[in-house]
DNA sequence: TATGAATGAGGCTTCATTCAT
DNA sequence: AATGAATGAAGCCTCATTCAT
């Protein structure tokens, strides 16, 4: 988790004491960014407070109003930061993807797991659904710029599968959620109750995923 | 589930409820703990201010503190309270089955909507999930509680299906997760992003459980 | 200045040892209204701090804000109670009075100050002058409440002198501010340089007022 | 006179201002504290920030702080800077009068309004009637550089209107205020209330203080 | 000198909790 | 048992001031 923050501390040899006062403004909102999105994510919005953000960020509770004129802004600009636009490139490598549609699936999910799920950015979709209902206008905003691309990506997945004769004809709007069903409950292994049980009944994500997978695909499959 | 949802579950028939003042007094724990978990289901447990708590049960703050200790506690008190050990029951009524093992998963979706998952019940479990950080005691109760006993239900109807070679022989371990997973999915439609989102992206619940359940039965049975 | 918030401290006679916690929701606004309009005319709006008024209101911070929800609003408010509509009976009083025009002016003047600018109310004057460009609105109100049913007072009052010969013609609109200038003067060294001055050079506004009145008359009569 | 306000003061006449670079370094004291006379007139002391000013004169915050070391001095600097000795020039000039005192008097009010009254270096005496509780030495130091010499000046005027059996005998210490509240009371229009309040209210300086004059010397004369 | 990023004391406001009635 | 006025700790945010560059 917050690992990050610590890496920043260790510059490429020197290690001086670290000036009092550092002037960072590049980096600042960066790692303000970063410390917000862990603290949110692990005690969520209400829970973490901002001294505590610019304190994990090495910086004075002042210095974080600087780069963001309140908490709630934080917290947007927190949700902002981790979906950027990756859906033109992920898009565009489907649309270039040459193998079986259910090496598609197997592929789609593995690769979420790489790139998002196992990341911090991960913690945001906790976030999210946890602060859904008091930010409104955030959970419209993640809805358009993440729920729904990520839907459409998904349904061009299965319509192809379906047209290409892989798959039987599917009830595809609701067959999306058969795969984002399943990341959901990962995330929500990941950073909610999973996250507050003994190791022993940890699930192991790639596992998971490839139960999950095969039953899909056997499921959808002619 | 908190006395009133109970009082719901109620057949159409007669059962005259005592006069309204004058089981007011038992009843004010329940009614506060309904109104607590409908605004903490909704607003989450740090923006849910314990006033409107006790305002929506009708009753003064002060009455409020004088059932639970502090908000916490009276978090607590929903949680536990909601998660009622009903497994016992269903734990019966499934051992007496005796369709088809598809069936059975079909009928536990089913009987899952009906019974929790449309009923106010299915709010705890968003509020587990969204809080289960900062009350990892609740967290733990709630895993032993509630999600150990599912899993072992769920577990024996896959097991009996793979033993009656209904289904193919699976991870069953992670199998289980393929019924959990899109009823947390449809907890979370229901009171987080979902909630937030213009109606025609509302998920229609039986026809996503529907579509679900043909899916992984195709995808688990031979 | 602060005396009235004294006397409350004094009840009809028991003098027990006063309770840590009184309930005297209905003085209670009063209170701190008294103790806000000493010291924002005392100190200005922005130098003083909340809790001075309720410490000197005699109860706590929080409690301020059980009766005013803001700052500024508790300003707007102090502004507001000192005012109030006693324009309507002094309307009428000078309707009523059946001397001179110049006595009128004389009483005019001397019950001003023994109604208004010797009370604690003149401060609100001094208070509205230093804060009118930080609160347009307020500005606004006070000149509709305040000013403008003074103006039209006064104009009344050099009219009637005029129509009877009293006075010479005058330029009214003008001349009003001959009897207005005085008390705003006035206002002034009591509240603001006068206060901070050497005894010797303080201002007796008796005196005061009847200088500036038998000049003013002397100059507005044939 | 701030230096800017000097400036103005300078015929239409040639003196070409030194090139604006390069004069910057001598001239910044003066435009901080000009930037300061302005928004501390605006807004009061309290409301206006230190950065604020900075900008208005163009320079960066931490520049302010090289020239005053604190607000408060930066305040003080301003109200000194403003008091100008310029008693003694005017001193003569009225020793030198040789009209009858009836007109001396508006000379007096008209040249006040030309050269004080019209100019931003009123401002410096509404800030001190805002401030003047919060600011005590400075109050004293007003009171002592501006506000005596001016009654010393009105007091000697006054006295001669009488000696020379123009004016009646006088109350000659109240007298003088006859002559300053009007003067303040213009001040108050134009920089608090006055500034407030929709156009058809303003008042028209030169007809206020022909008005006031003529009632004034109508009142004083025999 | 000048800059502006950084600081942190201090003020406003909220709200869980207490307690006299 | 119930009330709701009162409390005060705690959090957000501002802004005068500092200081490394």
């Amino acid at each position: 988790m917050s690992s990050s923050s610590n890496l920043k501390a260790v510059p490429a040899a020197a290690e001086t004491a670290p000036p009092r006062r550092e002037r960072r403004k590049e980096a600042r909102p960066g790692e303000l960014l970063d410390a917000a999105l862990d603290l949110f994510v692990e005690k969520g919005f209400a829970a973490t407070r901002s001294e505590e953000v610019a304190a994990r960020a090495g910086v004075s509770k002042g210095t974080l109003f600087l780069y963001f004129p309140s908490k709630e802004e934080l917290f947007k600009a927190v949700v902002r930061e981790n979906i950027s636009g990756r859906f033109a490139e992920w898009n565009e490598e489907f649309e270039a993807f040459e193998g079986s549609t259910p090496d598609m699936v197997r592929y789609c999910m593995r690769v979420w797991w790489e790139r998002l799920g196992a990341t911090r950015a991960s913690g945001i979709t906790k976030l999210m659904i946890s602060e859904a209902r008091n930010f409104p206008d955030l959970a419209a905003f993640y809805q358009q710029e993440v729920i729904q691309p990520a839907h459409e990506l998904m349904r061009r997945i299965l319509q192809r599968g379906v047209a290409r004769g892989e798959f039987r004809p599917l009830d595809i709007d609701y067959a999306v959620f058969s795969i984002s069903a399943p990341m959901i409950f990962l995330i929500m292994m990941k950073h909610s109750l999973g996250a507050c049980v003994p190791r022993d009944y940890a699930v192991d994500p790639e596992r998971y995923i490839a139960s999950q997978v095969e039953i899909l695909l056997n499921g959808m499959c002619k």
